[in-house]
DNA sequence: CTCTCCCCCGGTCTTGG
DNA sequence: CAAGACCGGGGGC
């Protein structure tokens, strides 16, 4: 037993060791494309582990990309590190060596929005891919309006087709000009949140009163949310579901436009329903705008020349308790000043509710408006009460007494629920209204205008200490309720 | 089919009351 | 002895 373990051990180790020969760390492969620019990186590495510490070790802007051996050693996988550019050079003469290619989205990686659709044709002689496509990009955008205040549509997303006689098989790569998602984790967890009407079908258990469920399932439908399209049945005929929710693990390998699998013929092509327009930039061909448009971690290069990596995004001005939110703006709203809600931020753990405030600067600790830096409101849920806290750095610890919230709103919280609940209802991004009705938190959202933005980041100085005091938001999010969509979000504007 | 990576699950070890 | 950390196998993609 030992031994036989030992004995495999020692030929894993042996296999390695004659991997390192076969791809040795310097590449004696090392293309030069462009004489002004001097580093060109290109190697190769037996292990995800080393070419990712290699990239993250480089100055260059390069990624990682998984490479599929055919024939002998079908299945295999090497590890390239490049550049876009580099990679896309050899890339697109089909080099064979490059023709199994996957972007590994590393951990962590500010990436876009994507999905990977598939299912067994014969097993589905009923379901039309392309209407089933069509209605999943609608319902995406709805959701992506309705939590983020994103605003897009099919034109945004880049639509690949990797078909086969046997298998439908698509991958979506939502193309938003100013938003990316903190990491793929994230995209999971947004995608696990507005599919939640069709993956809760089956389990129910928890103790919520019958009533509460058919009121949800009502309003499901209500919002065209009846997402029974994604069923579908797996080759043994058993239930499973259009979107695959496997592929938002860490350092995931996503096939590349143009890639197929080793062994197969199918490459990604650009979908026929496709209705995404990269648009070239200067020096690029049609081609590679849409292979730079498909990699799913190349967030930097959409639309804009010069993008600045502010924060992470959740500016929405209304929660989805709008008793809280209403009272919010009954307080903000003094004194001829219209004060509106920028952004809401909710902390499980303590049942906070904390609002950034847009227009309205009045801070209690110097007893008048603040010039330049915005206040915070801050709704306890749990004391029924609500404080003032700001931006301004003189201000960093200063916190407000404390007044009652009015009645009317804390009759609302009366129902209480346990974690698990909180969870499920949380994650139903959908139902705004439906959990409304209890403790927990379902994100919305509605579009801020380009005046509202101009005014917060207008102040250089402002920016700085805002997005210092939002890191922190970040990370309290993050340790407190993962399951808070609005920390999925990393924003990006132009300068 | 083969391979890598990664998640999940179940068993075991550790720690602390 | 129970809860949490740790490890290795199974299975998915």
């Amino acid at each position: 037993m030992k031994m036989s373990k030992w004995g495999d051990r020692l030929k894993k180790v042996e296999e390695l060791a004659q991997s390192f020969q076969k791809n040795p760390l310097t590449t004696p492969y090392k293309p030069r494309l462009w004489p002004c620019q001097p580093s060109s990186v290109w190697k190769l590495f037996p292990r995800q582990s080393m070419a990712t510490s290699f990239a993250q070790s480089c100055k260059e802007a390069v990624h990682v990309f998984a490479l599929e051996k055919e024939k002998e050693s079908m299945g295999q996988r090497i590890y390239l590190v490049t550049s876009y550019s580099e990679l896309w050079f050899y890339y697109r003469t089909y080099t064979q060596s490059l023709m199994h290619c996957y972007e590994v989205i590393p951990e962590g990686a500010v990436c876009k929005l994507y999905l990977d659709l598939e299912f067994h044709k014969p097993s589905n002689k009923g379901s039309d891919g392309k209407t089933m496509v069509s209605l999943l990009i609608q319902y995406v955008c709805d959701k992506l309006l309705e939590v983020y205040g994103i605003e897009c549509s099919a034109k945004n997303v880049l639509n690949l087709d990797s078909s086969t006689e046997e298998k439908f098989s698509r991958h979506l790569i939502f193309c938003l000009q100013q938003a990316a998602f903190k990491d793929n984790i994230h995209v999971g967890r947004f995608i696990h949140a507005i599919l939640q009407p069709v993956l809760n079908k089956p389990k129910n258990g928890s103790h919520l009163d019958n009533g509460v469920e058919t009121r949800f399932m009502k309003r499901r439908k209500e919002e065209g949310g009846d997402l029974r399209f994604l069923q579908v049945k797996n080759k043994d005929g058993r239930d499973s579901l259009f979107v695959d929710l496997g592929v938002y693990t860490k350092n995931r390998n996503f096939r590349l436009y143009k890639s197929s699998k080793a062994g197969k013929n199918a490459a990604f092509t650009v979908a026929e329903d496709n209705q995404c327009i990269a648009k070239p930039e200067k020096g690029t061909s049609l081609e590679e705008s849409i292979f730079l448009a498909s990699l799913v971690c190349n967030v930097r290069y959409i639309g804009h020349k010069q993008l600045r990596f502010l924060c992470a995004l959740s500016g929405f001005l209304s929660s989805p308790h709008q008793e809280v939110d209403n009272f919010v703006l009954t307080v903000v709203r003094k004194d001829g000043i219209q004060g509106s809600l920028r952004r809401w931020n909710y902390f499980a753990a303590e049942q906070l509710l904390v609002y950034d405030i847009a227009k309205y600067r009045w801070c209690e600790n110097v007893g008048r408006f603040h010039k330049s830096n915005n206040i915070m409101i801050v709704v306890d849920l749990k004391e029924e009460v609500w404080y003032q806290k700001c931006h301004d750095p003189e201000c960093r610890n200063f916190r407000s007494s404390s007044y009652p919230l009015p009645q009317e709103i804390c009759i609302s919280y009366v129902l209480t629920l346990d974690e698990e609940d909180q969870v499920y209802l949380m994650d139903d991004a959908g139902n705004i209204e439906s959990s409304q009705e209890h403790k927990p938190m379902g994100p919305q959202s509605t579009t801020h205008t380009e005046e509202e933005k101009s005014d917060v980041w207008g102040d250089e100085r402002d920016d700085w200490d805002y997005l210092e005091s939002l890191d922190n938001f970040e990370q309290k999010s993050e340790e407190i309720s993962d399951q808070l969509l609005l920390s999925c979000m990393a924003d990006f504007d132009s300068q």
